[in-house]
DNA sequence: AGCACGCCGACT
DNA sequence: GTCGGCGTGCTC
């Protein structure tokens, strides 16, 4: 009887059920507080959940009868989100092919609303730590900023900052953000990983005092929701944060960095949105009209190739703050030494000297090796068979501290057993040197040094990840050995050379990045060396001295471009990003026959589309993990077609696939790294 | 995604 | 004869 005069409300509702957007009827006692954007409490199957009002006053879907339809339970008492975010996540969920319900899953987990436990204690008062003299910025910081500035005033709305590491783009990015502030403006300042610079942090809070907000997926909610409760009042801030900071409720934002934008720590990849915070950041950007800085030592093929192509300015600054130069690389070649028979285990006698005369000076020195555990193999001297983990096609590691072996994919661990399983007869022997070994073989080389590690292993626990670098930090440790977690953000005095052993590791990626990410990798790990004191250098052991990443660090800036250039050429000629779009389909499936008729079926899908081409189904790398099997389908999407259109043919392809093998578990990733 | 319902194998 | 495995179906 009701029925009739019932107003109905478009929900989102952090769930997978028809992409997380259902109806609710809006009872009368609250239909004056509801607006788009207004948080509400709905029950679904029983349970409740905060949820988001996306629009009033629609019509009801084709078969959903009104009898079915529950009210809203009540208006949460939240400021309504803007606008533009709404309009944001939405646009994620077309491109990165998902649903808005997952985007606002990731944007607000449950846990985001739950009530802290305790109340906490009297709001303890910030000290504001007296607001410091800003730095002087060198001429060649000033230029850099008055040409960032005069490319934002000719309406030049992104702007790529290619400046080498240490040349202080931290002020110019202060200076820039300072201006807005005063401005009434806030500022979104994206950085990949936070927990890894809290260095940043002291800075800024030092320049900014409380006008700073630091916003993390690592802090606890409690701590996350105080940031979006001081958002939705009054005030403007700086907003430090990693990619989820992009889902907060700013209000007057008027401008945002990416440092970093290169990193691949942008790149959410599970699960959905598969979303880049850099990219995401840019549309945002663009949706509010405001100016975007992207910052790199080291920048993405596809920054300099928008810059190549008209649509960011650049502006480099290529010397260090404290005039420094880059650190002089050495190569050394693995081959002749090991012909030769110059090396010490691991380590070419050449480099033994140089760390030799590191530690004699009372220097540090960094020893990067991109694989952990002690061997990354066991083999047995018997039958050559080499032991495999029995969840995944991958050979297990051995770690030598605990005795034991594992499985770096699925976590499988186990005790070793040094007799062959196999043929029951020979030993299994460690090959493959880890950071665990190369550790050991330093403690060996020199005994008098103190050495230490740093890795997923030796850093699980977070009070043991602060010992190592605050020992490394105070001189305590001489030598530290780690894998990628040393190349970030760390700033050692004393630090004079880092060495990469077996560098042919970073580059033997199955990947067509790997070279765009070998340089990159390697041109952060340079830039941790003695940034002050203008007297580091940089080693790479390798087996292929020649290669042209290696050549571009010792030649040079020129060098550098060249290869930039030849990678970009390469990418060209062979139809890769940033020339086309990459789409990743990865199909899972506990039965290999069920697995390949899904994927038969993904494929005539495929082929009834209108994407510019795709891979048939391939086995990566690594095809079984935790005992599921894995196929990867590649699909390439022409830049100049239109790619909304392209993009809807492909998740419709994908979803009849996926509707009619339930079973098997199909991920989407676009714009993969 | 959850959660309930429901139909076949290993235990008391 | 019962407990519990997870396949299938439903939620506005």
């Amino acid at each position: 009887m009701e029925s009739a005069g019932k107003r109905y409300a478009e929900v989102i509702v952090p769930l997978k059920f028809c992409g997380g957007v259902t109806y609710y009827y809006i009872p009368d006692s609250i239909t004056e507080e509801l607006t788009e954007g207004s948080w509400v409490v709905v029950t679904m199957v029983g349970k409740r959940y905060l949820a988001l009002v996306r629009s009033l006053d629609c019509a009801l879907p084709d078969g959903l009868p009104s009898g079915k339809v529950l009210p809203i339970e009540k208006a949460a008492p939240l400021k309504p989100l803007p606008k533009v975010q709404l309009e944001l996540w939405q646009a994620i969920a077309d491109y990165y092919l998902c649903s808005i319900g997952e985007v606002f899953k990731c944007a607000y987990p449950a846990a985001f609303f739950r009530q802290s436990e305790k109340k906490r204690t009297q709001k303890r008062e910030r000290q504001v730590l007296p607001a410091e003299e800003e730095k002087q910025l060198s001429s060649d910081q000033q230029l850099a900023l008055e040409q960032i500035e005069q490319n934002f005033g000719s309406g030049r709305r992104t702007v790529l900052l290619d400046g080498v590491t240490s040349s202080g783009k931290t002020e110019i990015y202060i200076k820039l953000a300072r201006k807005h502030l005063d401005q009434g403006q806030s500022i979104l300042y994206l950085v990949p990983e936070i927990a890894m610079s809290r260095q940043l942090e002291q800075r800024l809070r030092r320049s900014l005092g409380d006008r700073l907000l630091v916003f993390h997926s690592k802090q606890t909610f409690p701590t996350r929701k105080r940031v979006f409760d001081a958002l939705t009042g009054e005030g403007n801030y700086l907003i430090l944060g990693t990619r989820s900071a992009l889902f907060l409720p700013i209000c007057n934002l008027g401008f945002i960095i990416v440092d970093e934008e290169h990193d691949s720590s942008y790149k959410q990849d599970d699960p959905a949105p598969r979303y880049n915070g850099r990219d995401v950041a840019l549309m945002m950007a663009a949706r509010l009209s405001i100016n975007t800085l992207l910052g790199s030592a080291t920048p993405s093929m596809e920054s300099l190739y928008n810059v190549s192509a008209g649509k960011y300015a650049m502006v480099t600054l290529r010397k260090k703050y404290f005039g420094a130069g880059d650190a002089p690389v050495t190569i050394i070649d693995m081959g002749k030494v090991y012909a030769m028979h110059n090396a010490r285990g691991s380590f070419s006698m050449q480099l033994v000297n140089m760390i030799d005369a590191c530690l004699k000076g009372g220097r540090q020195v960094m020893v990067f090796r991109s694989r952990r555990s002690y061997s990354s193999f066991l083999q047995c001297d018997s039958c050559g068979d080499i032991l495999r983990c029995p969840q995944c096609n991958v050979s297990l590691t051995y770690h030598k501290y605990n005795n034991s072996v594992s499985c770096h994919y699925c976590g499988y661990h186990a005790p070793f057993n040094p007799v062959c399983g196999s043929c029951g007869k020979g030993a299994l022997t460690p090959r493959g040197a880890g950071t665990e070994k190369l550790a050991e073989e330093l403690r060996d080389l020199f005994p008098e040094a103190r050495t230490d590690r740093f890795d997923l292993e030796t850093a699980a626990s977070k009070t043991e990840e602060k010992r190592i670098l605050t020992d490394f930090e105070s001189g305590k440790t001489d030598i530290l050995v780690g894998t990628q977690m040393i190349t970030k953000g760390f700033d050692f005095e004393n630090l004079a050379l880092v060495a990469v052993i077996n560098a042919d590791s970073i580059l033997s990626l199955q990947d067509f990045r790997a070279d765009e990410k070998g340089l990159q990798l390697l041109t952060q790990l340079r830039g941790r060396v003695s940034r002050r004191e203008g007297t580091g250098q940089m080693v790479i052991q390798t087996m292929q001295a020649g290669h042209p990443v290696f050549q571009a660090l010792v030649c040079g800036d020129e060098a550098r471009d060249t290869l930039r250039n030849d990678i970009l050429q390469q990418r060209k000629l062979f139809g890769f990003p940033p020339f086309v779009r990459l789409v990743r389909i990865t199909v899972k499936d506990a039965s290999p026959d069920r697995l390949r008729k899904t994927c038969a079926l993904l494929e005539s899908a495929l082929k009834r589309t209108e994407v510019a081409g795709f891979t048939p189904a391939t086995a990566p790398a690594v095809d079984r993990i935790a005992g599921m099997y894995i196929r990867i389908v590649w699909v390439k999407l022409s830049r100049s077609g239109r790619l909304q259109s392209q993009k809807a043919a492909l998740a419709q392809a994908i979803g009849s696939a996926a509707e009619s093998s339930p079973s098997t578990d199909m991920t989407i990733d676009v714009d993969p790294l």
